[in-house]
RNA sequence: GGGCGAAUACUCAAGCGGUCAACGAGGACAGACUGUAAAUCUGUUGGCUAUGCCUUCGUAGGUUCGAAUCCUACUUCGCCCA
């Protein structure tokens, strides 16, 4: 079904679309350039693909002709949503905002236009929350909320019949912050839209709800599904931690990897969700795993199109660079400049070359490395014979000489099929 | 403020004086099969100088030959009463 409006239709027709929160909304952004806002965390320096949604979300809404603004949870950050039972939250301090805050505008520059009529614009909610005293907002803001409509969302009420767990009053009051940004936004910046998450919906509601009783303005919500995968998993959440969109805590070639190892029942699914390939595209995609699912075309594009998004095509060509060379050629053949590039992409560590020359023993060789925790685990694997070391299966009573450095000083290190580690020989 | 109850490894969850490094489930990791997939089967899942030793069951003490199990205090959380 056609909402005959460019955004609506786009998010539609890629899944991406969950709920609005008013049929008038087609109508809203058919007359003219609207302004709409997602939020973020400010707890970190960069965002993972968690987050990637909000920035695709706002990226499509400038595609469509209308103007972005990505609002940095800085005052909100400190309170903690109770949707989510996140642990007690940090205290951040406004110098480390300010910096998470500059480092991420980095990403967010790849995704959106920060230039020309529609410039993105990007807000920190500590700024208005901050300056706020707490008579205010009891008196201005606090008013127009029901405790009793309040304690109906559903954040709130699983956590009110949990046993577990109850509810802080500082996290009951959150949705009263949140909804108290889109009425400041609404204010300053004319914002009239806000995007987020399914779960996020009740907290939109109170926001427009508040726009109304406070402004008699006309504000709308639009949320897409939560992003999971076929077997219900959050996307991005790995065991080593979530996958980053920044080269300094998620290599390219990691990410590439991530996103290269996504499941059958996943792939096309994430075209759609992730990527800005249009239909045609995407169907042909379709079609090739259909055909012939080993080809994994469409896992190979999704890698492709999501490293060459957030890194740029010189990183995609050395992360594709580096999985052929682990993964179908032959190290040893490769030179010393190849080997030093693929080293860069894994999780090192070093060796010293007087230990080495005189022999190490295999096991104590990757201890501590990332292939193996501790020696126990390091001969469990062995015995296994998932360890691979230059390619070639190792035995558990090898000794590791310096004749196994390759060119460029570094020994390559394989468990099982993925897990790579590489070993610099140092001085 | 008063009363009651809970806290165990990545998570859930047994255990209630010795046979407990701690049942079970999930997860994760490895092997086989594959396509660097899924499903399935097998194994592993505190550490070590390894048929033994060391550190772990909220924190700190105590009882005992011996404690995850009993006692005391503290911390945190939940429930009920005010």
């Amino acid at each position: 079904m056609s909402t005959m409006n460019a955004f609506l239709d786009e998010l539609a027709w890629r899944g991406l679309l969950h709920q609005t929160t008013s049929t008038e909304l087609a109508a809203h952004l058919g007359s003219g350039m609207r302004t709409g806002y997602a939020g973020f965390d400010p707890t970190a320096d960069s965002l993972t693909i968690g987050n990637f949604m909000g920035i695709k979300l706002l990226a499509h809404l400038q595609r469509a002709g209308h103007r972005p603004i990505v609002v940095c949870g800085g005052g909100t950050g400190l309170i903690g949503d109770p949707s989510g039972k996140s642990a007690e939250r940090q205290l951040l301090t406004r110098e480390l905002v300010e910096h998470n805050l500059s480092r991420q505008k980095a990403i967010f520059e790849r995704f959106l236009d920060f230039s020309g009529p529609r410039a993105a614009l990007m807000r920190n909610n500590a700024d208005w929350l901050g300056a706020m005293s707490f008579l205010e907002m009891l008196r201005d803001i606090g008013k127009h909320f029901s405790v009793n409509q309040m304690i109906a969302r559903d954040s709130v009420a699983s956590r009110l019949e949990g046993r577990e767990q109850g509810i802080s009053y500082t996290e009951f009051s959150y949705m009263i912050l949140q909804a108290y940004d889109f009425l400041h936004l609404y204010r300053t910046d004319k914002c009239s839209i806000q995007l987020g998450g399914s779960d996020q919906f009740g907290n939109i509601v109170s926001g427009i709800d508040l726009v109304r009783r406070v402004e008699h303005g006309d504000s709308f919500g639009v949320t897409c599904p939560l992003v999971t995968t076929s077997d219900g998993q959050k996307i991005g959440k790995t065991e080593k931690g979530a996958i980053w969109l920044t080269a300094e805590r998620t290599s390219p070639y990691r990410f590439f990897q991530y996103w290269l190892n996504t499941a059958d029942s996943d792939a096309v699914k994430f075209l759609h969700w992730f990527t800005f390939l249009d239909a045609d595209a995407i169907g042909a995609l379709a079609h090739s795993m259909a055909q012939d699912p080993g080809k994994r075309e469409a896992q190979k594009t999704l890698a492709a199109q999501m490293t060459a998004m957030t890194h740029g095509d010189s990183e995609l060509s050395r992360a594709k660079a580096t999985s052929e060379a682990l993964f179908t050629g032959d190290v040893k053949s490769l030179d010393a400049a190849q080997v030093g590039e693929i080293a860069c992409d894994l999780p090192s560590s070093g060796v010293s070359s007087s230990a080495l020359s005189a022999g190490v023993a295999i096991i104590d060789f990757i201890t501590g490395t990332t292939i193996a925790a501790s020696k126990r685990e390091a001969r469990e694997f062995l015995q296994n014979g998932a360890v691979s070391l230059n390619g070639e299966k190792v035995a558990v009573d090898a000794i590791v000489r310096s004749e196994h450095a390759l060119p460029g000083g570094v020994i390559l290190l394989r468990r099982g099929k993925k897990a790579y580690h590489a070993v610099r020989v140092e001085q």
